[in-house]
DNA sequence: CTGTTAGCGCATTCAC
DNA sequence: GTGAATGCGCTAACAG
């Protein structure tokens, strides 16, 4: 039970808690003997420093506090991989934090952060990051990962809008003409930029004012909801553009149970390039998320060491991926 | 820069430290003019209690650390869900840290825990985890997760063989009886435990005494190496049960490319039931994964409260998930 | 090179 | 109820 200190290990090695600490840490002014002594002393003892208290002593903990929204499967995965990577690299750890859906329990969550980390990773589609930073505690170095933010913090932003221009560009190059979009769910700052560049795009390139928008909630069944709606509706749609691929294969899935032929008859796209895409041939646009979680990472980490990177905002450009859902017309 | 401290509060508040920790912490023995006096003063500080001073002062962090192997996609984000939606409704934060495959990286990942966390969740179904736990910080409570571990320390495992064996005989039971198996790789407990299962269950229901197993490494394109090796080698081969899904999924669409119909000609099975497993009607084991990380976590919880959850070992047994790439035969 | 001392920020005795 | 004092385990001056 008695957790062996440093003050254990001086007395075995019959020096200082200075020299102990001198040698642990790998210091050059320790007597190569001494240094020994020391070693020799921790590992019969098993002494672990105790990084709580090196921290305070330190203030620096040597860790990332990552607070994400309730992601799902292989995005937060590899968004966490890419952090891990960085961080680790760097000799950083990750403390991981949920936050829900609640503005109240994301500031909850942001507070236990203070003091056991060096900086924050945020990202908060849903929420205004204002509203964040306003409880966080005293002006933790931040980097904001997709979130509505001014321009004061550095941030790393998805440009959605771009990903949307891209894929309307390729299905009207395509042939198509009468483009359908599946929106993501209202307030979420991804799925709304990502119907504006649509909506955007559609005017732009093929002269179209009110295209059709069929709402949605990033979810598999949304798209299938979609598709029946399509089917019941008898509108003249040749190409159906979702926010993000669990709603595009939603949608994918439920046309071809009806009977319709996807791509000759209506072409289907999404958004992330999330794995099943692949296996599914599902033509989306391909976000590079654990790229952007380690960018996260060492954009904060820069800060976090030389004090004064600007709060600039990146953008992180998708690639399209045109697989078999919308192939080019004969 | 002036981190706000607890001294500050107590300044603005006129009261000392010590009344401002009691108000802060809702101990009943303050006044609750006081306590208005210090929350006031708190709020207007914008202070937030530094947590690592807590943690030392409490000899307690909340803290609980995790280290995964570099899994991918589903199966970690799934595992991490599962943890932390129960370690955040215990008021427990995740202290995240990757194993790579070097057992001196293990042991100094979990060396890097002491003083920050109040238990370990380890899941290292590569390593021996006697090794690990040798060079662990002063015997810190933990619970090992799919490890080769003793009876001495809290375990929860999946039932590898019993799932190996429910699959091989829904195989059976479907009329295969050249069954073959892609193994996982070496080293690996799952992958281990998967392949003695088959054996076992061959010899027990089919009468097999040495089926044919083919080398893999738990990743797709060893699924589709095996399915080459078993089209060129020409064996009498029914039905390939593959020690996980990515394989199983490699194994597949390399032998529909090649022209081979499944289930018609050859069956296929995998194991764990990842998200792709569904879209493309993969039958496999299921394994809860998030279930498994809460369990792990709740366990580990009980183990810090009360003091003496028995060092047991928890089974969780997999269901089987039939779908079309095993459908019966006529 | 080494030991002594003074905090890091907070919770917690123990007196008052 | 409240305050002063002590210590959690460690690092970092500061003397020797």
């Amino acid at each position: 039970m008695a957790q062996v200190t440093i003050r254990d290990v001086a007395r075995v090695a019959d020096v200082s808690v200075a020299s102990v600490s001198r040698a642990m840490n790998g210091l050059d002014n320790v007597h190569p003997d001494t240094r020994a002594r020391v070693l020799a002393a921790a590992a019969q003892l098993g002494y672990v420093p105790h990084a709580g208290a090196r921290n305070l002593s330190m203030a620096r903990a040597h860790a990332i506090g990552v607070v994400l929204p309730d992601l799902h499967g292989e995005f937060f995965s590899e968004i966490v991989r890419g952090m891990d990577k960085e961080a680790s690299s760097r000799g950083f750890q990750l403390l991981l934090s949920n936050m829900h859906q609640d503005p109240a329990q994301a500031g909850q969550a942001l507070r236990a952060m203070r003091g056991r980390v060096d900086g924050l990773l945020i990202m908060a589609p849903h929420l205004d990051a204002f509203d964040l930073l306003r409880g966080m505690p005293g002006n933790l170095p931040s980097v904001l990962v997709n979130c509505r933010a001014g321009s004061e913090v550095a941030t790393i932003l998805v440009d959605n809008v771009g990903g949307s221009d891209t894929m309307v560009r390729h299905l009207l190059a395509n042939g198509h003409r009468a483009i359908a979009h599946i929106a993501g769910p209202q307030g979420n700052l991804d799925a709304e930029e990502r119907l504006a560049g649509f909506r955007l795009s559609m005017r732009r390139h093929a002269g179209v004012e009110n295209p059709l928008v069929l709402p949605g909630d990033f979810r598999e069944e949304a798209g299938a909801a979609a598709a029946r709606a399509l089917i019941a509706g008898g509108q003249r749609v040749d190409a159906v553009f979702a926010a993000n691929d669990m709603m595009a294969i939603g949608c994918l899935l439920a046309l071809r149970e009806a009977g319709v032929d996807v791509p000759g008859r209506i072409a289907v796209a999404g958004f992330d390039d999330i794995p099943v895409a692949r296996y599914l041939g599902l033509t989306t646009m391909r976000v590079r998320i654990a790229e952007i979680g380690a960018r996260a990472v060492s954009r904060l980490c820069e800060r976090l060491a030389g004090g004064g990177i600007p709060a600039t905002t990146e953008l992180h450009a998708p690639d399209i991926v045109a697989r078999t859902t919308t192939t080019m017309r004969a």
